[in-house]
DNA sequence: GCGACAG
DNA sequence: ATCTTGTCGC
């Protein structure tokens, strides 16, 4: 699945190596739509990790929705050790080796896999979903539920409104109104799409709640995981 | 140098 | 992320 100039011989222990790995890895990101368009997706994945850092444990879910019914018709789980400390900008190298491993469960690969985190903002604008994309060559989007370090105006009341995410003068993705009334969450490109594109897929998916439905699947998934141990 | 900082 | 009680509201 990994394509093979991208996988490195060992993965990263300190900063410095997740660092330059990171800055290898982000020339292959791809920021525009060659992924499903909004509507026409078949199957959207969402993956998720919890942690129990007593143990050193992590367990990643992966969660496969029926994209128009919001059914989930596939999951897969995976438990493993924590590989990296959690070091804001470097997310993706704690939670990515469980999550590949969940993926890899799957019965069958989604068109689209939806991240509880960033994609393109990102200090250096390559966020978790867009390390993911690079390493799969699956479309992602990242789904966020605090702003990071970067800054909005709020959209508007209802539905739907979105408003730019920025850092300093660039836009990095938006912020995204999913019910009337609630706080935004954090919508921006991953991997094969654009912040417009994930922001119609984040719309369908968060149908009934906050939060994609993707990601509420695969969180709670994950904690389960955990308690039990399962694999 | 210090604090802030996706999960 | 995770630690945690009650509480407000549909």
């Amino acid at each position: 699945m990994t394509p093979h100039p991208l996988r490195p011989r060992r993965a990263p222990t300190t900063e410095e190596e997740a660092l330059a790995l990171q800055r290898k890895l982000r020339r292959y990101v791809l920021l525009e739509d060659s992924g499903p368009e909004p509507g026409t997706a078949s199957t959207v994945a969402g993956v998720d990790v919890a942690y129990d850092d007593e143990r050193d444990a992590v367990a990643a879910a992966a969660v496969v929705l029926d994209a128009r019914t919001l059914d989930v018709v596939d999951e897969a789980t995976a438990v493993g050790r924590v590989a990296f400390p959690y070091v804001p900008g470097l997310l993706a190298f704690r939670e990515l080796p469980a999550v590949l491993e969940a993926l890899n469960g799957l019965a069958r690969t989604p068109d689209l896999v939806v991240c509880d985190g960033y994609g393109f903002a990102h200090p250096r604008r390559f966020g978790l979903a867009c390390h993911l994309g690079v390493l799969t060559g699956l479309p992602t989007i990242g789904v966020a539920k605090t702003p990071f370090t970067f800054r909005y105006e709020p959209p508007g009341h209802g539905r739907g409104s979105s408003a730019p995410l920025m850092d300093g003068d660039e836009e990095v993705g938006r912020a995204l109104r999913t019910q009337d009334g609630v706080k935004p969450v954090f919508v921006s490109a991953g991997h094969r799409t654009t912040a417009r594109t994930a922001c119609a897929h984040t719309l369908q998916l968060a149908r009934d709640y906050r939060l994609p439905e993707t990601t509420r699947r695969a969180d709670r998934l994950c904690r389960r995981a955990l308690r039990a141990r399962h694999v």
